[in-house]
This record gives structure tokens, C-alpha cells and sequence, in this order.
DNA sequence: TTTTCAGACTAACAAGTGTTAGTTTTGTGA
DNA sequence: TCACAAAACTAACACTTGTTAGTCTGAAAA
């Protein structure tokens, strides 16, 4: 609270007139980013379109987020189990979060548009390349959003062999 | 400390009798896994085959490590920024290990194993999953390791549209 | 049997943590 | 110009942290 308080210019104990405590500065950040990440997710899974389109709006979303939220995210990955009352609730939007992304994949394959490899292994080697974005986004000045979700989609969906 | 030394069933005091520092555990963690597993990577860099082959072996070695030393590959992942003399060492293995890695990608594009697509993002998909299957695969008890090798190479390399 | 020493112990330190109580300053509306 | 509220301040709290100094214990070596 000492450096927060430094970099803001101000005393630590003055930041009690804005904030009740430290893990509610926890809360806000973690929190809103998870809420609003779920509505955009939301929207995806009621629009129409294939299974593939849907997937391609879903590391779109990713981009976009990691891209515009960079700090907010290191956040949510890194310190999501330190929230208290808000864990179950975190955990229970994360969870809804992968549910419906397994579903897409599992429509995929029952609609033969994706091939029967091992759901979770898909679903965890998506996730897991969009969460660590924030990482790896920073790093890359250089690189435009819409080359960035092209090449992302190829690799991710289409894999990289000939 | 002292929850380390309660774990134990010593008093903190007493873990002095055999490191030197907190941080000395740190750097035993880190570094020796490293170290061990830069000297794989390198097997694998100078054995013979093509670029997939060596692709797989990689994933293998991912896997083999992450499920034989889950809770070394989670220090290793998440505190590597807070060593301290050995950090420039230990960043110092990791990008050998990534250009190595990035080398494999490109020769492979060049002699027309891989598609023609932004090496980056191939080796930031592939490297992202694979940091993270320390996290997944203790989720995943019955899962077998030749399985998960096989799928794991398949959707990464492969892909998994039709 | 005595000596030695690794490895446990207790007690305490200095520094850092989040937070509160009470006070002063500052800027805006009456 | 005055009143008042927002938001800064100082001082201190209770607790946690890694670590050290000095001591005791028990088992192996002499």
C-alpha cells in the first residue's frame, strides 16, 4: 500500500479515503475484467454461425482484452485465488466460462467441422495459449491486432504442419 | 519460514542448519530444473530426424517434466523473477532454450515440414501451452502419459479443424 | 566412558505490513 | 467571507517476516 500510495503521489493512510481496503482493490480489478469478459463471451455463444466462427470470436476477444487490459489480466491470472468473498464467484464465472467453451468445441466435432481429438486436451491448449496473451502482447510492439487474431486462429485451429 | 519449518516439524530457526536463505531454496528449486531440463533440450536439439520428431520430443519432455516435478515447474514458472544472482543466469537458459526451440520452426518451414506461418506465434502457442501443463495435469488423474503425449502433439502440430 | 558435533531449541532483532485515530489542509457552494 | 466536506496529513498500532545469537541434546567417534 506504501508504493501505491508513493507512485499516486500521495500517504498510504490516505488512500482509506477512497478505498475501504487493499483486497477490495483486488476485487474491482478482478472482479469487472471477469464480468465484462463473461458478457462478450455471452454474446458469442448466442450468436449464429459455425463452430469455427465461434472460435475465431472467442481468440478475437481474447486478443482484444489482453490487448487493452494488459495489467488487469496479469492480475486475474496471477492473483484470482487470493480474492476472499469473491472467490466462489470468480471461480463459478470461470468455470461457466470454460463450460460453454468446451460446448463449442463438442458441437464442433458432433457437426464434423472439427476433427475427434481429445476435447480437453483442445480446450486446454486453447486456454491456456489466450490466458498467458498478456504475456506475450507487450513484448510484440510491432504486431497489428488483425494479423495478430489471423495467425493466431491459423495456428490454434489449424495447427502448423503441412 | 515458519510455515516451511512447521511442515517439517521443526522451529524456523532450525531450517538454518541446513540453507543458508530463503532464497538459497529458491535458486536449488529453480536452477537445477533448469539446468536439467536445458540438458534434455539439448539431447533432443542434436539427435538426428526431422523437425517434427524433434517437435514431439519436446512435447514428451514437457510432459515427462511437468508430471514427474509439478511443484518445482510451478516455482519455476511463477518466481523465476525473484532470484536474484542467478536470475540472469536463469534467463540466460531460457532464451537459449527458446531460440533453440525457434530454430526448430524455421528449419522445419524451410525445408517445407511446417506451413509458412509467423514462427512467433507458433512458438508462443506451443510455449504457452506447454508452460502450462504443470497446472493441468495433476486436474487430470487418469489421464495416461503416452495419451497425452500423442494428443498433445497431434492438436498442437495437427491442429484441430477438418 | 568421554568428547564431539550436527542439529534441534528459545529468545530476540529489525524491518516491513495493512490499517486506524485523530488532525490539518484545500477547494467549492452559500 | 464563511461553512463544510473531501481528502490530505502524522503518528501509531498490532502483527508478520527472515534471520541471528546463544544454548541444549543425543548419538556417533574416540
Amino acid at each position: 500500500m506504501r508504493d501505491l500510495a508513493t507512485e499516486m503521489g500521495i500517504k498510504a493512510a490516505s488512500l482509506y479515503n477512497h478505498i475501504s481496503s487493499k483486497q477490495e482493490i483486488l476485487k474491482i480489478i478482478i472482479i469487472s475484467l471477469a464480468e465484462a469478459f463473461t458478457s462478450e463471451m455471452n454474446i458469442i455463444i448466442a450468436s449464429e454461425g459455425s463452430s469455427l466462427d465461434k472460435l475465431n470470436k472467442i481468440v478475437a476477444l481474447h486478443v482484444k482484452t489482453a490487448s487493452e487490459n494488459t495489467y488487469e489480466m496479469a492480475a486475474l491470472n496471477n492473483d484470482w485465488m487470493h480474492l476472499e468473498e469473491q472467490r466462489h464467484y470468480y471461480l463459478q464465472l470461470r468455470s461457466e466460462y470454460e463450460e460453454n467453451f468446451r460446448h463449442i468445441i463438442t458441437s464442433g466435432i458432433a457437426n464434423k467441422e472439427l476433427k475427434d481429438e481429445n476435447v480437453e486436451v483442445m480446450l486446454f491448449s486453447m486456454l491456456s495459449t489466450l490466458r498467458s496473451l498478456y504475456l506475450w502482447i507487450p513484448k510484440k510492439e510491432d504486431l497489428n491486432i488483425q494479423n495478430l487474431n489471423t495467425s493466431l486462429s491459423n495456428v490454434l485451429i489449424h495447427g502448423f504442419n503441412k
